[in-house]
DNA sequence: CCTCGATATTTCATGATGTCAAGCAACCGA
DNA sequence: TCGGTTGCTTGACATCATGAAATATCGAGG
């Protein structure tokens, strides 16, 4: 009678899943907002911090943000029309246009972290070896190797 | 010479910031996908999750998704184009019409959750002792009641 | 009752995002 | 060199999102 056929139905899982959801949804809302705070609409935030760590051909930015490189053409357009973002071309691929931020950008995109106030205040509440339990539960999660447990090597 | 002006910004904060990122990005992308599936875009599918749970004015549809009213209008017009929707008039006020999502709207809103493989195939790699902890965890990061820790009445 | 301000929804204009198909340039193996 | 593949852009199109204006209704005060 239990119906236990699923990996992980009972009510503690879906606890964490609706928290997890809930974690999603204020950690997006508070990306958007600043965002919007430097005058930059979200995708244009995600495809800005990631060039502030390496320029990357048009091709890769479209991989890392699942969506169709057609469509990275106009949001870098629009980062380019202002000066946060410029492409080079690949010495080693005349094909490629690398798209790479701007001293500017990188300001923007230093800025716009700093200002993303979430999950920075809310962790300040625990205490190092809450922060770092969850840590550890979290790369569990997303299938990273544990550091280790102790429980099992 | 060590600089620990914010609440928060060590190395291990920084991490775990970092996992809540992907995190979040993986729950997005496996919404978006699910939605996909049952030809819905994601917002219609946040809608429609809205609504299956019980019938709303459209002014607190916008709230609750945290964008204008005007927007609503035209994500509810296409749900309701394919009878997953409909408008009913509020009795106690005629400038309100509640969206209420039909039967049929209601089979897809728990088709498309029970295809929500994120969080629930992760969470099963986990332990019950696990699993409470990171949902303890969650909760005060979110800021909501801690589950009477024993160290802290 | 009537008026006036506030509220709920819609419509319109506009811009950004996203997909897809088609096109061009460059690469690479045969 | 030829031909298939790859990288980027363009165009057409649907959706999402905002803001301003129009319409209908509510509610309080005269």
């Amino acid at each position: 009678m239990t119906p236990p056929p699923r990996p992980a139905d009972d009510a503690l899982t879906l606890e964490v899943v609706d928290l997890i959801a809930t974690v999603v949804a204020r950690y997006h809302e508070e990306y958007e907002e600043a965002a919007t705070r430097h005058s930059l609409t979200g995708a244009q935030a995600r495809v800005l911090a990631l060039l502030a760590r390496e320029p990357l051909p048009m091709r890769r930015i479209a991989l890392k943000l699942k969506c169709e490189p057609s469509n990275i053409t106009g949001i870098v357009d629009r980062l380019e029309a202002r000066d946060l973002v410029e492409r080079r071309p690949d010495p080693d691929d005349r094909r490629v246009k690398l798209a790479a931020a701007t001293e500017e950008g990188r300001l923007t995109a230093d800025r716009l972290r700093e200002s993303l106030r979430f999950a920075r205040e809310p962790l300040a509440g625990l205490s190092e070896e809450e922060r770092a339990a969850l840590r550890d539960l979290l790369k569990r999660m997303l299938g990273e190797e544990p550091p280790a447990p102790r429980t099992a090597g």
